[in-house]
RNA sequence: GGGCGCGUAGCUCAGUGGGAGAGCGCUCGCUUCACACGCGAGAGGUCGCUGGUUCGAAACCAGCCGUGCCCACCA
């Protein structure tokens, strides 16, 4: 060390993150340590996709505990000395960044529909070029160790091959096909949207109850219906083949009021003969169940409502109404025609958007689909035998569940952002080409007039080839061959179906190979009051703030230290115990640094508390390994807190500094040794701190973040040692406890002697006691250690504390008395236990009669 | 309607059969030559309720109460 850095080093007394952050962080690009070469195999390497965020996004705190998960497990494998990769990119995220562009426009009083398809895509370009690199340097912030190199974005070049070639592929298997059919349409997008894009929120509408003549009677059937404006679609009316009070009519028609259409009277199982009336109305056009009824008895399927929100040509009087704006009206024409018999509240479950937030249309739209059956197969066996392994594990039952009930998914979205289909029609012949780059004739009829299909694909359909796109599939790439399958995939579970499983699917599909080992479902960090985190609630906290405030490693550790297996709400305590853990291993490193003897680091145990603090390490090192590979996040960096904090500064530092200042070898060469192992061990959660600090170690031989990750050294355990330091650290306690209860001034050295073997030196010392005193009255008994009278004690309050402990005593053997006599106990506990109680019952009878 | 969680110290959370723990907060003491964003000591809990299993339950089982999330086509 140089002299200038050692001055700084004495003279700074306070870790300060953000004087070292950037600094250390243009080190490791420099060195290009996150830039591995592809070779070797995926067994051999460690490689992980990040779930790519939104190019529209903001780093969040989602994205910043994924993140210190996925740069721990990928800094520690590094530090193993396998080439690690952590491939990053971003999503172009289809309705999202349509939408920010879009606003962009409006703000500009145009549209995108008169800026025109070309040039609005090419406007979104400009966007993406300006701001969505935004992201990316965030992730910079919080130290996350990215191949910022490879960065990937879904729809750069060969990401759209990938796509293209994907799409064909499920093509020309059949699973890929285009169809009339429900869709969820979302009036906001203007767009079909996928099951699961949809959520479902409690409303309270108004439960109307109509009457429908019956031909030729005077009998009326009564129909519920939350939706009364989609009557004007009705075709049928429907009711329980098993309900005798209509058995009657089955076949004879209704007459759909205002309309005057004539609807078959039809009898269904779906009809439930219990709700309302037991008579349903149907309209296939615009409700999901009714559509299924139609599609079972051939009725025709009428559209009512248009995919604007307003009811078109075939609603009459109605036309250009919004549907809310028609309900009202429809409602009071049949309050008019007398057929209103009744309006009630009524609460139940209804389909939105999750992308607009507007109430979903469900309506009959040609769109594109695909089949998911083939797919899912080999993608519930790949789970079922463990060669994707999900964990916790409730969420891998969770995954099977979806996967076994899975339906087609709507992939066609109405947007101009995204995958454009690669479909083309022929306008002469009117052929349907799919290819994988755009035909320049219709293969049918030679024709060039050739027209591609208009929509784009779910931007989860780009999505579910993440891991393998990014690696240059279709492409046989050195990449590819090196990383994939990846090595394990951290994610929220709002993502399980939408992106994992998918991933899973396409995966085994294409290239042939499940796309990673271990999903880690992690938790989800609630905002202080326990509410969702969210940009809209205004609950959401800003991680880049925090990291300005605290620093990366405070963050990563509070992240990391909250999050286990249930939703936490996010604590400023736990950030807060990171800063402090990162200001403790820097003091601790300015003792050690500043004050040790040059030799070189090795374990060189003298003494007994040397073989402790050995031993507690390695201990530690071996402990925290394995939760770390077990995703047991938050007890590896509790662990770490309590090692560096109670082992190592609590005890060993304070015992050893009188050898430290005396220049000692053995100590300075223990000291440095197990530094050298604590950062490297705190390295891949803190990495900015352990870098920072290991510049300052004597045999620094390069960069902490290819330094070796320490591999607990199982000849330093000493269960004898931990033993008897433990037995001295909890004498030392009780002498310091002692002394504060009886109100012994802070200061004083108080005379004692020992019964039979001394304690170590450092009993005495930190507890402030004299061993050595003599002639003296003995006025108390601490364990083995007799406190002798002096100036500095108060006779009236130790005999305080004596009666105290007296009473505590006869607590503790009255307890074990009791649990002794029990004969259960005795027969039946293991014998070991039953032999502890006695050893217990014994220790306290003899402490009891000593002090008489 | 089905499924999965959670309810432990003032707060946020660990703890899955053998004497209740952590961090923060609180009280008392200490400017001890790494750190006062520090050190030492301490107070604080009928482990949601009721039953059951067991020699022994915060933990296992059942029911109830409270609370959160996911899935679901009864208008």
């Amino acid at each position: 060390m140089d002299a200038a850095r050692r001055t700084k080093l004495e003279q700074t007394t306070r870790y300060e993150p953000a004087e070292i952050e950037a600094r250390v962080f243009a080190e490791w690009i420099e060195g290009g340590y996150f830039h591995p070469e592809a070779s070797g195999t995926p067994a051999e390497n460690f490689s992980v996709a990040i779930p790519p965020p939104n190019v529209t996004g903001a780093l969040h705190m989602g994205h910043a505990l994924n993140g210190s998960m996925q740069d721990a497990l990928v800094r520690m494998n590094r530090m193993r000395g396998r080439r690690a990769l952590w491939i990053l990119g971003t999503d172009h995220a289809g309705i999202a960044t349509q939408a920010v562009v879009e606003k962009e426009l409006r703000a500009e009083g145009r549209t995108r529909q008169e800026l025109g398809r070309e040039a609005f895509v090419e406007r979104v370009w400009e966007w993406k070029e300006e701001y969505g690199s935004r992201i990316v340097e965030q992730y910079k912030r919080l130290g996350a160790s990215c191949d910022y190199e490879r960065e990937r974005f879904t729809l750069d070049a060969g990401y759209v091959r990938a796509v293209h070639k994907v799409f064909k592929g499920l093509y020309d298997k059949g699973y890929i096909y285009r169809d009339n059919y429900m869709v969820n349409w979302d009036p906001g997008t203007r767009s079909a949207i996928s099951d699961l894009e949809v959520e479902n929120r409690e409303v309270t509408d108004s439960l109307f109850a109509i009457d429908y003549p019956v031909e030729g009677t005077d009998r009326v059937l009564t129909v519920a219906t939350v939706r009364p404006e989609t009557m004007l679609a009705d075709t049928a009316v429907a009711v329980n083949p098993d309900d005798e009070r209509y058995a009657d009519l089955v076949g004879s028609f209704c007459v759909l009021p205002l309309v005057g259409r004539r609807l078959p009277i039809i009898a269904d199982a779906h009809v439930d003969p219990d709700f309302g009336t037991g008579a349903l109305k149907i309209t296939p056009g615009h409700d999901p169940n009714d559509f299924e009824i139609g599609r079972r008895h051939g009725l025709e399927e009428i559209v009512v409502i248009g995919p604007d929100g307003r009811i078109n040509g075939e609603g009459g009087d109605f036309e250009g109404m919004t549907a809310a704006e028609a309900q009202g009206a429809v409602v009071a024409a049949l309050r008019n025609a007398g057929a209103l018999r009744g309006e009630e509240p009524y609460t139940h479950a209804v389909p939105f958007s999750h992308r607009s937030g507007e109430r979903i249309e469900p309506l009959i739209s040609l769109q594109w689909f695909c089949r998911m059956d083939e797919l899912a197969a080999p993608a519930i066996e790949a789970v079922e035998r463990d060669e994707v392994r999900i964990v916790p594990a409730q969420w891998k039952r969770v995954y099977l569940d979806w996967m076994r009930e899975i339906r087609p998914w709507c992939v066609s979205r109405q947007l101009w952002w995204g995958h454009r289909i690669p479909v083309w029609y022929c306008g002469e012949c009117d052929e349907t080409i799919v290819a994988e780059v755009a035909p320049e004739r219709c293969p049918a009829c030679d024709g060039t007039n050739l027209v591609q299909e208009e929509d784009v694909l779910d931007t989860w359909f780009s999505s579910a080839l993440w891991p393998f796109a990014t690696l240059g599939w279709p492409d046989d790439t050195a990449e590819l061959r090196a990383f994939y399958p990846t090595s394990f995939l951290t994610t929220a579970r709002e993502i399980l179906f939408l992106w994992v499983a998918r991933m899973v699917m396409m995966g085994i599909e294409f290239p042939g190979d499940v796309p990673f080992r271990d999903v880690y479902v992690h938790s989800v960090i609630q905002a202080r009051d326990g509410r969702r985190m969210s940009k809209s609630l205004g609950t959401g906290i800003d991680p880049l703030e925090e990291i300005d405030e605290r620093g990366a490693d405070a963050l990563r550790f509070g992240l990391l230290a909250m999050s286990s297996t249930q939703d936490v709400r996010y604590s400023d305590a736990k950030v807060e115990q990171g800063a402090d853990l990162a200001n403790k291993l820097y003091n601790a490193s300015r003792l050690i640094l500043l004050n040790a003897a040059e030799v070189e680091p090795a374990p060189r145990p003298a003494r007994v508390e040397d073989r402790w603090i050995l031993s507690r390490l390695e201990r530690t090192i071996g402990s925290v390994t394995a939760k770390l590979e077990t995703f047991d996040f938050a007890h590896a960096v509790q662990e770490c807190y309590a090692f560096v904090y109670h082992d190592l500064c609590d005890w060993y530092l304070e015992i050893v500094k009188p050898r430290l200042y005396e220049g000692e070898e053995d100590v300075s060469a223990t000291l440095l040794y197990a530094l050298e192992r604590v950062l490297a061990l705190l390295h891949p959660t803190m990495p900015f701190v352990t870098e920072e600090l290991w510049s300052y170690h004597p045999t620094r031989d390069g960069h902490l973040v290819v330094h070796a990750f320490p591999v607990a050294e199982e000849s330093l355990l000493d269960p004898g040692a931990e033993a008897d330091v433990a037995a001295e650290i909890a004498l030392t306690r009780s002498l310091r406890a002692w002394r504060d209860l009886v109100g012994v001034a802070a200061k004083a050295v108080l005379p004692a002697a020992v019964d039979g073997v001394a304690p170590s030196e450092f009993v005495g010392r930190l507890a402030r006691f004299a061993f050595d005193g003599e002639g003296a009255e003995p006025v108390a008994a601490v364990g083995p250690v007799r406190v002798l009278a002096s100036a500095d004690l108060d006779a009236a309050a130790v005999e305080a504390r004596l009666g105290r402990r007296r009473e505590e005593l006869a607590a503790e053997i009255e307890r074990a008395e009791r649990k002794l006599s029990n004969d259960g106990f005795v027969a039946k506990a293991p014998a070991a236990v039953v032999e502890e109680e006695r050893g217990k019952l014994e220790r306290y009878r003899t402490e009891l009669a000593e002090l008489g």
